[in-house]
Formats: C-alpha cells, sequence, structure tokens
DNA sequence: ACCGAAACGGAGTCCGGTTCCGCTAAGATG
DNA sequence: CATCTTAGCGGAACCGGACTCCGTTTCGGT
C-alpha cells in the first residue's frame, strides 16, 4: 500500500530510468524535457513525481548514499580499528569514481541531509579508533576526515573519469600525511609533468578572449 | 592608443565595475541584464565587450590571478627553499579567501590558461627546491602539490568565508602531511565536531544553477 | 456502470543568456 | 563649422530550459 496508483508507479519508475539515462549523457546538466520525452511522459508528470531538476538529481544520486553508508558500515565491523578511516576512504573514492554521482550532490542536497550526519557519525568514530590505536596523528579531528572527504570527492567529480592516478595518489598522499611516524614512500609517479591541463574540465565557455583590463 | 573610442572605454570600466557590484552579490550567477541596468548601458554593449558571461566573470577573476602570479614569484625571490611550497600555498588560500572570487574560474577559464601555466612551472619549482632541501618527501610530485592547490581553492569556495579555521586547519595538515619528518603537533581545534552541516552551502532549492560537471 | 479523486500532459509563463539591426554620436576630414 | 564614416550603442527579439496551471484522462472503489 504505497498509497500510489499503478500508474503513478510505473510512471515515476520510467522517469527515473530515463533520468538515468539522461544524466549518464549529460551529468547534472539533464534537461527536464527531455527526460520527459525518454520517458514518454509529461513535463508535469516529472515535476509530479520529482518538485525540481534537484530533487530528481538528489533521486539519481541516492543510491551511491546508500552505498556509501553501506560501506561505512561494513567497515566499522569488519576492519582493524587502526585502519578504518584508510579503508573506508579508498572504498568511499573508489565507489564515487565508479558510480559516475557528482560527489557534491552529496553535499548539497538537503535530501543527503540524514545521510550525511550519520556518515559523519561513522566517520568520527573511523577516526577515534586510529588515533586510539596510535595510526592516526592525534591532532586529528572528525571535522579535518570530513573536509578532506569533501576534496576528495570534488577531486574525483572533476576528474570525471580520466587519470584515476591523479586522485589514487592524492588519497594516498593524504592518509600518509595523517599518519604518524615516518610516511611510507609511494612508487614512482607513472606520469609527468605538465599534463594537468585539460584534468580538470574547462567550462569550455568559447570566448575566453584574452582580456587584460585592469581595475 | 587603444583605438577604442572615449565612450566605448567609459563604458566599458562602468560594466566591469557594475559586474564586479554584481558579482559581489550573486557571485558566479551574475545576470547580464542586470549587470547592463547597474551599468546603465544596454545588454548589447556589456556583449560587445565582454563576448560572453563567461568572459565577464573571467575578467573579474583576473586581477586575482595575478595577485596569485605576483604572489609566486615574489615567493620564489624571498623565501628560504624549503619553505617556499607551504609559504605559497598559505598565501595562495588567504589571496582566495580574501579576494572573493571563486577558485574554480582559476581552472575552469580558458583565459586563465597562461596563468596556470605559469603557476605550474612555479610550484614544480617549490616543489623541487622543498625536495632537494630536504623539507618535502621525496615522492611529491608538482602534479600532486597542484591537485592540492586545487582542492583547497574548491574548499575555501565552497565555504564562502565562513569558518576559514576548517580550511586553514586542512591547509596545515596537508602541509604536515607532505613534510619530511615527523608532523608538528596542530594546536587543539577551536571547534566542536557537529558543525560541518552549513559549511558547504547546501545549494538549496533555488533552480537552474547550471553546473558544470558530470556523471 | 458510475463517480470522485488521483494522475496526466503539454501549452503557457518566467527568466536569463545571446543575437540582431536600426540608430547615435565620436572623431576624422575638408 | 559642416559633413561623412563607422565604431559603438540600445534594447527588442529570440531561444532554450525550468517550472506552473488547468482541462482531460484514467484508476479503482462501490
Amino acid at each position: 500500500m504505497t498509497g500510489l496508483r499503478a500508474d503513478a508507479v510505473r510512471n515515476r519508475k520510467r522517469v527515473l530510468e530515463a533520468a538515468r539515462a539522461a544524466h549518464a549523457q549529460s551529468g547534472t546538466a539533464l534537461c527536464m524535457h527531455e527526460v520527459a520525452r525518454r520517458a514518454g511522459v509529461g513535463v508535469g508528470t516529472v515535476y509530479r513525481h520529482f518538485p525540481s531538476r534537484q530533487a530528481l538529481i538528489d533521486a539519481i544520486a541516492h543510491p551511491f548514499f546508500e552505498r556509501g553508508l553501506a560501506l561505512a558500515h561494513a567497515v566499522a565491523e569488519t576492519e582493524p580499528q587502526g585502519e578504518r578511516f584508510a579503508r573506508f576512504l579508498r572504498g568511499f573514492a573508489e565507489a564515487l569514481a565508479s558510480h559516475g554521482v557528482p560527489g557534491h550532490c552529496m553535499w548539497d542536497a538537503p535530501a543527503a541531509r540524514p545521510v550525511r550526519t550519520e556518515l559523519r557519525g561513522l566517520v568520527a568514530s573511523f577516526v577515534d579508533s586510529g588515533r586510539r590505536s596510535g595510526t592516526l596523528r592525534a591532532d586529528l579531528t572528525a571535522e579535518d576526515a570530513f573536509a578532506l572527504l569533501w576534496t576528495i570527492a570534488m577531486l574525483i567529480d572533476a576528474s570525471d573519469g580520466r587519470r584515476p592516478e591523479i586522485w589514487r595518489r592524492h588519497v594516498e598522499l593524504a592518509l600518509d600525511g595523517l599518519r604518524v611516524g615516518a610516511p611510507a614512500r609511494l612508487e614512482a609517479p607513472p606520469f609527468a609533468l605538465g599534463q594537468w591541463d585539460g584534468f580538470v574540465h574547462e567550462t569550455a565557455a568559447r570566448a575566453g578572449s584574452g582580456e587584460a583590463d585592469e581595475l
């Protein structure tokens, strides 16, 4: 008894499916009319189920939130205390990269707030475990860890599938830096300087003539 | 001899001024009609001087790029080899935070490419100096450093003026982690857990923010 | 079969970026 | 100063996309 009529349920599913497809193509720039067309419904229907574009995107991102939480719980239950934060961070990064959800949804969306809250609690516990077991530096806070999580999500977003070495190295470097004692040596980087351009995608936006005026 | 007519010069300045004001209020969401109105000119005039919204934003951000470069050069000339990267990173972060430019302009804008290139060269030299003088870990690459610069810019953007402690700690933590040997102890954090929500601003309901990320 | 309510669809509104083109006036020339 | 050329101006118009409104359709209970 969802209270929804049969056709409503069907349409909702179709819309979500269409939205996922559109999202795969255009990312968060997906167009509502386009989604409606793909789903074979009117725009009005799309809006009845998802009151705004953002809500629709949130809905698409939702499975990823679930996955993140599941990961955190798994880590909390099975990983050794000292390694929890590291394992979680790596797993989260990989999940984010493979799921293709814009990580910023996770932080932007009001809808994701409960998830964030729960996640924060878990991350805090990881940090705590790590500190207590002496693997993480004693002055690390849950807030610091969360900020790191955020920046890494952004970096992965921006990389958009290209050159995962960059964010993987970033993750390892960061984890290493939070560890107590001498850092492990990372293997030699498999790329040379000068490849940054094009990593973070330019907004294209043609034009950009080298305007050079001041004040 | 700019080749520009006197009124054109005047209008260009007015537009830029209006754009700065608008930007201060609405950030990169500034509206072209609004800018034109404030400047007391027609939209057409705005577009003659800045062929697109992005170009206008680039123009606003330009002084910041200059500032970043100037900082980098100053650091390169006056700071001790081992401290260059750290000093630059801190200075850059503070400049970004105080200037109010969305840091992502720096990476998005095609117009900023020359700046990025030069900056990358300088950062590479800082990393190099640091490694050679034994303060930075030997396996750190310029690419890593640039990625860090990027993530910190994003973090500062997202903070939008609130709670600078968060990104300041992040900077110190990161720098500490890149250093050779045991990390220094950071002073106790001046805030408690649970303050993350609201730090990264939620995109709220608002609508077509038209972000540029994808899948 | 009938009816009320839930859903639907899509034309219409609003908004904001960008374009187009007829008009204005800067400034060069005589 | 009068005249002409044309850079530069203004803003109506266009366009695409989010979101709304409301008359119509369909579900599902009786």
